[in-house]
DNA sequence: GAGATTACATACATTCTTGAATGTTTGCAA
DNA sequence: TTGCAAACATTCAAGAATGTATGTAATCTC
């Protein structure tokens, strides 16, 4: 065929996105050829090589356009000053596994990134902007955690980058089992209780800055230093 | 070169998991040939197509070579009667963490199959060991969770099954996010803190069997009914 | 100690996949 | 309205990677 306008150019785009996370989703990306891609999307290889340098660059954008709304809900959370902190980190949670469990396109997206795909060498650009994200993941939910330490909701020697991990890391966790196999519980009904775990973990056993290994209630002097 | 004694044999067998765990470490499975494998290990591609039918074979084997001790871990606390059942799942986390951060052969094997493999279509079978290692997992924190009930350390309407998806979710996402990045933090330090975070959570607000959106604190009747 | 079998190495045919090169319309700006 | 460039399709050359088939020397068995 040939050349299409603008709109209908940008659509193919959209549908070779499409595309490609119906395919990387069931053959994996590694597996899958361009071809398999164009063809799936009704286009050819000539098409794809048009849109994307690179079945990297594909990948990226897929992953891009399928994240974007996670990390917006994280950056202006991060961004806003909460009253109750811990209950905003809840509601985050909260939002971000309920999109997890009700949008498919999410779904998708986070099922290829955690169980159909490699990063290795070959995707070493895609793991790093892999990593930026969740770099900026941690921080802000590491700014949350100190508000919550400003508010009193937590000691003041609450090692916030540690908490913040735990965080993360059950959220990853979370969302990397239920992925695998959706129809084991209904994740949107389990989110409130699940975040509830992780909060009052946080709540009752902060995580503490201190080596805090022998006499667990007693601090220092009456403040701890700045140490900042 | 011709025929080696079975010790002989086995060594080449161990080394060539050692030299697969290496090559698709940093390259991704799907990105390895087996010749690269073999090359690696200092044989030729016979050499694996003796030892294994395939490239899903040896990544098994791998993963199974790699997974025993965590899961002997698991299942031997599962199979015993604790007194103090929580802190048997506490020291059962941190016992895994701490394999994790201080075992090489363990960080790469989690490494790679958290990061560097596609369990698509053509992997299903190592996908299905996969599951039926998580399953057996699962089961086992249960048991220790319903121990944790039984002793009143939880209430009687907990729901084991979603706690320990919590617990195992959490400590996936641990893991998954340590090993890659395992220069970010002293995973080794911080496991303990970590998993008193979780039991903690357990604790304070373990998740109920029960509806429990409305009026949390009153079940039903004096006892709850049998479910089973 | 002779044959059967093991533990590989080597060679081969086949299939995929990629990247680039080139072709072909057609929308759009001047 | 012309001309350029966008939006693809098609073709081609070349390199891997796989599975299998076959070769072979040593080891184990009886």
């Amino acid at each position: 065929m040939a050349r299409r306008t603008k709109t209908e150019a940008a659509a193919t785009r959209e549908a070779l996105l499409d595309a490609a996370l119906r395919v990387f989703r069931d053959r994996g990306v590694a597996h899958t050829s361009l071809e398999e891609v164009a063809a799936s999307a009704g286009v050819t290889r000539g098409a794809v090589y048009w849109h994307f340098n690179d079945k990297a660059d594909l990948f990226n954008a897929l992953c891009e356009r399928g994240q974007m709304p996670m990390e917006a809900m994280l950056a202006s959370a991060g961004e806003t000053r909460h009253e109750d902190p811990l209950a905003a980190l809840r509601t985050l949670m909260i939002d971000g596994l309920t999109r997890l469990a009700t949008d498919p396109r999410t779904q998708a997206v986070f099922d290829v990134i955690f169980h159909k795909c490699e990063f290795a060498t070959e995707f070493a650009s895609v793991a790093k902007r892999q990593h930026t994200t969740d770099d900026g993941c941690l921080v802000n939910v590491e700014r949350l955690l100190k508000q919550a330490v400003t508010r009193r909701q937590l000691p003041r020697n609450t090692d916030t980058v540690l908490a913040a991990r735990c965080m993360t890391a059950f959220m990853v966790g979370v969302m990397h089992e239920w992925v695998q196999r959706p129809d084991a519980y209904d994740l949107k009904r389990a989110a409130p209780k699940m975040a509830d775990v992780l909060i009052a973990g946080l709540r009752a056993k902060p995580p503490r800055r201190v080596a805090s290994a022998r006499r667990a209630t007693a601090p220092r002097g009456k403040r701890a230093p700045a140490a900042r």
